[in-house]
DNA sequence: GCCTTTACTTACCGATCGGTCAACTCGATC
DNA sequence: GATCGAGTTGACCGATCGGTAAGTAAAGGC
């Protein structure tokens, strides 16, 4: 599921089946695309992590926008399981408790895959040049969806001051988006403990007077 | 000083004054990174928007990294300039007012240079293999440092909670740097209205008890 | 034993990249 | 009007890019 999870995918020569194969393509090109952008990796370094030809990735992807797509989708598509999953234990009618489920488990996927994270979250979204999304968009709307659903159903109950919810979740997840941008994983705080106090303070900040 | 204030710089051929064709060629460098980030912009591209050859452009800078570094030099010491001009107002014993002059600044700074924004927050920093950041770092410390010297006085004032202030620049450099990433120019509210809402909610989620 | 499919390799393509160089233009200086 | 240097050009370099073509080793079904 995530990196760390995966040692065993790297370097591995020889053939492959196709769908472990696949999987070990995505996962070297979340990590080099992570560090140094979509531009700045070629298709002979991701096929060389691999331990493969260039010439091979391309029986798997049809071309390297293919494969960006694929990154982000895969690690979108975990995204939201991950969340659906917080969120599957925590009460309808407690949206300030699903809130913060929210934002916690964003924080632990975050520090589960922050290679991904930075593929899915930044560098997709900024290549200009990059035609269709339409796959990606959904995925993305789902997320961002389920926090604003949450924050509108805060507002109607009275635990939120009445506020534009797109706004409020804009705030949110700028913090939650932002945090791996200086945040540093030897640390003692992990990322889901600084999106914790972070929502401590703008909840604290929103609630009605 | 922004882009929208040099539109008599792009596409000038023939002969230019040095420092008048180095102005010109950090302000197409600056839109071009921008646009299609450090990697995906050629040195072809950035002479093209000047109206000059690619090999001029190595009469006025050394490299593409030197460009790079230039361009980032100077977006920054601009924010330095603003910052500094926008807290000479405010008297040193008031710092809730002088945070919410240095964040209303910040994102005045942002609608009206939101290229030297991107290259100067996000593309510089994102470049894996760029060697010598030294020059960069103090104009980023110095800019982050404004911030929490404000924050420490307003915790000693007893005006703020008492927590760290790294955590709460951070937080507050979150939505200050995240906003340009969802904002458009053409909606209703500009960036300084965005952010000055969003330091509404964060600064009442901080007030002390 | 044969044939198809899967997974891959070597060799190559044209385009473009960052960068270099000798030669040129042209206004200012004497 | 010769000189000089700031600014620029076009032609070129080796390297690398994304992508392709042709062929092959191994595995599985029949």
């Amino acid at each position: 599921m995530t990196q760390a999870d995966e040692p065993e995918l790297v370097k591995h020569s020889g053939k492959m089946p196709g769908e472990k194969r696949k999987a070990q393509i995505l996962s070297a090109a979340t990590k080099l695309f992570a560090r140094a952008g979509y531009t700045g990796t070629s298709l002979r370094d991701v096929a060389e992590e691999c331990g493969m030809t260039k010439a091979a990735l391309y029986y798997h992807f049809a071309d390297k926008e293919t494969l960006l797509r694929a990154v982000v989708e895969y690690r979108m598509s975990m995204l939201n399981k991950v969340i659906d999953a917080a969120l599957a234990d925590i009460p309808e009618d407690q949206p300030m408790q699903r809130i913060r489920a929210f934002v916690r488990a964003s924080g632990r996927h975050i520090d589960n895959d922050r290679a991904g994270w930075v593929v899915g979250a930044r560098i997709f979204w900024s290549i200009d040049a990059l035609a269709d999304r339409d796959a990606v968009i959904p995925l993305r709307d789902q997320y961002e969806g389920r926090l604003r659903a949450e924050i509108d159903k805060a507002i109607a109950a009275g635990e939120l001051v009445d506020q534009d919810s797109g706004m409020i979740s804009r705030l949110i997840l700028s913090w939650v988006n932002y945090t791996p941008r200086w945040h540093k994983p030897e640390g003692p705080l992990s990322v889901e403990d600084v999106v914790d106090q972070f929502l401590d303070v703008t909840l604290a900040g929103l609630r009605p007077r």
